[in-house]
DNA sequence: GTCGAACGTGAGCAAATACTCGCGTCGAAG
DNA sequence: CTTCGACGCGAGTATTTGCTCACGTTCGAC
């Protein structure tokens, strides 16, 4: 292998076709990865998926990491976009029913793409710059310790920082699981149900 | 590299002086993970910090996935040996009585090694036979699921599959959670009687 | 039409890595 | 003491893989 992580700057795409190939190299990226998985995933790869040349590959993305990197973002953007668009229901929302449009918007979210997503959880080492990505749901930490407090009247918690690393931590746990041993329960109304029920009871007991 | 997989038998050790480079290996592999990571853990790496030829390590590990994956089996050994010794108390215990000493096992188990299991955790990929080690408590199901019947009387659970999964997945996101991101919670008391409160809650809700 | 820059190509390099093989050493049974 | 198989060694091989570079092509401004 040549030089570990080459750090030269690469080129921003500017015409309409060296955007479409980035694109394509991206799409190919998601594809290899679904298939051959992480492993599998080397650059030689994905350019001869892609249809394009490896140089060119090289001209817009400097190593194989910044490749994955862009799909999961490129995807965790989609999940927050899912995710935002039931939001708004949040105003004014009582705790049990708050709870259930947070549950709905992230089963909905996790609908997008779950083989991907799956992929990335259990293949995708938690290295360098793909860590701060795999972290990405500590990144609600404030949020949630936030809702928390303002829904405090109604929620009987001890230690508020405490509270949320086990929703944040259960609650991602049980999707983990969900996704890779019982994926077709994503479509039933029960997983909601429970995940519900789970919070809730947490927070009221 | 050399032809992927070689499955070709290796030696079992017969004499002394074989078992305990054996052993040499094993805690060289386990180092080399804790200080360089999965990817870093390379068969002439694991030779080389165990002062052992990397032919020796050749006869008796087929490849480098096999190292890991008795090191996997130790340490998962050692946490089977910890919970078991605490489950005598389950007896004849009430429901919340057996929720607490579940707990206080899991966490013990989890202080043998934190360091090693969060490698495994976050950079050992679920592939080929690591990945049946990375189920393993998937395997829980079946006693979890034993253990709801058994205590139907004090438990309000409508689907006893869905409620086992949902159990499991959220355990075990919660200790991975605080594994990765606040791993001196594990020698408090706090962490314990959340865990508690949020599988009793769930289930007599 | 022309010209310079952006784009695209793929043969091929250099380093790394999993793994083998031939040879020397040690241990224990007789 | 001899002998034979288990043990141990490490230089070396086959292959992979991340990545570069010299060259040809397309685009768009003028």
């Amino acid at each position: 292998m040549a030089s570990r992580r080459p750090v030269s700057p690469r080129k921003t795409p500017s015409q309409a076709r060296s955007r479409e190939l980035v694109d394509v190299l991206l799409k190919a990226t998601a594809r290899v990865l679904l298939r051959e998985g992480y492993e599998g995933c080397t650059t030689n790869r994905v350019a001869e998926v892609a249809g394009v040349s490896i140089g060119s590959l090289y001209q817009y993305f400097p190593n194989k990491e910044s490749l994955v990197v862009r799909v999961m973002e490129r995807h965790q953007e989609k999940l927050r976009a899912v995710m935002a668009a039931h939001l708004e229901a949040l105003h004014g929302a009582t705790l049990a029913a708050a709870v259930k449009v947070l549950v709905q918007a992230l089963l909905e979210a996790l609908r997008v793409e779950p083989k991907l997503h799956r992929v990335f959880r259990e293949q995708v080492p938690r290295i360098g710059a793909l860590k701060a990505l795999h972290d990405q749901n500590a990144a609600y930490e404030p949020l949630v310790t936030a809702w928390l407090e303002a829904h405090q009247d109604q929620v009987k918690v001890v230690d508020r920082a405490a509270a949320t690393w086990v929703l944040i931590g259960a609650v991602d746990g049980v999707v983990a699981r969900v996704l890779v041993d019982r994926p077709t329960w994503l479509e039933e109304a029960r997983l909601g149900l429970e995940l519900e029920r789970l919070i809730v009871s947490y927070l009221t007991a």
